[in-house]
DNA sequence: GAAAATAGTTATGGTAAATAAGCATTATCG
DNA sequence: CGATAATGCTTATTTACCATAACTATTTTC
């Protein structure tokens, strides 16, 4: 039995050998981490593309953010909080000096540390990058729904408890 | 109006210099970005714990997945599944198969192309990836349910798209 | 049959994270 | 008081990952 006059299907078109093959995943697809990787990658690219005029990295751009809500955090608090290693900080840092965002201060009363500011530059620089940062967020919810959204937050912070 | 006596509050432990100081992140606290990479890094730790005695990394194992539930794709099917460089997969996949894990063959009907596939090391190294991982995703419903862990997916998932 | 496109490889650069060692300063303790 | 340990920061180095460009071999297109 073939068929041949029956038109079976509209138009299977030859194996169209340019299209890409379809792929299963397996159990792959219910990974977490492996979600989160990917969704990771998407939203990074999404924050370079609506940062681009600031050559900001996310990275600098919370270091920042973490300095102009806490002024006089030594460079270990900013570590600590961000989760950066103190030896990573330091280039870091100085990048964010040499554009003359942030100043760095020999705390007095302990000469080992430093105390850290934002300078006016470094403040108005926040403020585009957040303006900015606000349409990938937008663009965020519109994909996620509201909810959705800080559904999200929750249990991504949840997340990193372990 | 002097409080000495009065005993105003309890114990103000003469501000304890080794307690890491409270920090506030300001609005990078609902970051969709940020929470991203602190929980993707926090995950990606729990799976090196618990793949350690197996040495495979999350891209590698997801290599293995995709070519385990596919069998006689091409190189260049596995990096568009997992969005990877075609540059960058040459060398892990040269990995995979040093390690006795998979096979590449090249594909008669188009000699350009190699395909694909397992030895059976590379299936057992496959399952005992599973049953570890399944130790990692059962931390994550305990930390997440069950239903926050499904949310978080189709979210993640919603949020690759863009 | 020549030119363009494709699959894979190689080489290279950039960025992020981790580790180890060093210097200056402060804290601890005998 | 003074030696030792601990702390804050820096430097250097390593590793891993992602991206780009250039190259070879093969196939497709016209």
């Amino acid at each position: 039995m073939r068929m041949r006059s029956t038109r079976a299907k509209p138009a299977p078109p030859a194996a169209d050998s340019t299209a890409p093959r379809p792929v299963h995943l397996g159990p792959l697809r219910e990974f977490v981490g492996y979600r989160l990787r990917r969704a990771q990658l998407s939203v990074l690219a999404g924050f370079e593309l609506a940062l681009r005029e600031l050559g900001l990295s996310p990275g600098q751009l919370s270091v920042l953010m973490v300095i102009a809500h806490n002024e006089g955090l030594t460079q270990s608090d900013v570590c600590a909080a961000l989760g950066i290693q103190r030896a990573n900080f330091t280039p870091l840092l100085h990048d964010l000096e040499a554009r003359g965002y942030a100043i760095r201060e020999v705390l007095p009363a302990d000469r080992r540390s430093n105390t850290l500011r934002l300078t006016l530059l470094g403040r108005e620089a926040v403020a585009r990058a957040l303006a900015l940062h606000e349409r990938l967020e937008k663009r965020i919810t519109r994909c996620l729904g509201a909810t959705g959204r800080s559904q999200l937050i929750e249990l991504l912070q949840k997340l990193e408890a372990l």
